[in-house]
DNA sequence: ATATTATGTCGTATATTTACGACATACTTC
DNA sequence: GAAGTATGTCGTAAATATACGACATAATAT
């Protein structure tokens, strides 16, 4: 038994997917937040900021990285994070693709089988 | 030890966390596509159409269901499934406002501490 | 009434996610 | 070099997600 089933599936399906994921936990949607209110790209005191403890922001933030939606640089004895904002742009518009294909096809209607 | 924690997160990150999640599995991005692209909206057989038992099918269109992302009507023996076109257009707005917010915020420059 | 078909639910097994304490590492400061 | 600080990693525990066979249910057809 295999889990996780990704074969039969687009590429872009699965990176949407992927991608969506990443925001799938209010943590890690309030990191992206907190890093772009932030004027300067702060470090792991995020932490400070988030009702968890240090270990798991840091989970989260190794996950937004390994997407390459964040980036870290090792600055002396803190990391500086920042986001990847042509990478967000990119995804950004790949939901945004999403959605009007989703919202833009022929709806439900009166003269259909059914009436939702 | 609570699992899940939410509190300390806004109603908003929450809420766009759960459509995230939502969004986060590929057979669940293609059975939107796939209730999008057909024009009456398809019953069941959407198993046949993805790499997926009947079963697990089910339990994905339950997830969206339970989200009222899609509906489900029941017309004799077959279940007519169709997406809600207004929420998916609200989802839309609010996943494009964060980010829209995360791509403008002000973005690490030469001038900041770090350099990403 | 019985068979057939479409669908949902239950039970269960495995994988993954979430969370955090404890420890390791690396850099700064004294 | 020793002490302190910021950070990442490891180990582990509990929760959740994923997947599917088996069964239950309900409508249709014969």
């Amino acid at each position: 038994m295999t889990y996780a089933k990704t074969t039969g599936f687009t590429a872009d399906q699965q990176y949407l997917a992927r991608m969506a994921k990443a925001l799938a936990h209010p943590a890690r949607v309030a990191i992206i937040e907190l890093l772009a209110s932030k004027h300067t790209c702060i470090s792991g005191n995020i932490a400070a900021e988030l009702p968890l403890s240090r270990t798991t922001v840091s989970q989260h933030l190794q996950e937004l990285k390994a997407l390459d939606l964040i980036r870290g640089e090792i600055d002396g004895l803190t990391v500086c994070y920042c986001l990847n904002t042509e990478l967000l742009q990119r995804v950004h518009q790949q939901f945004t693709a999403f959605f009007i294909g989703a919202t833009s096809g022929a709806a439900c209607g009166p003269d259909d089988a059914c009436a939702c």
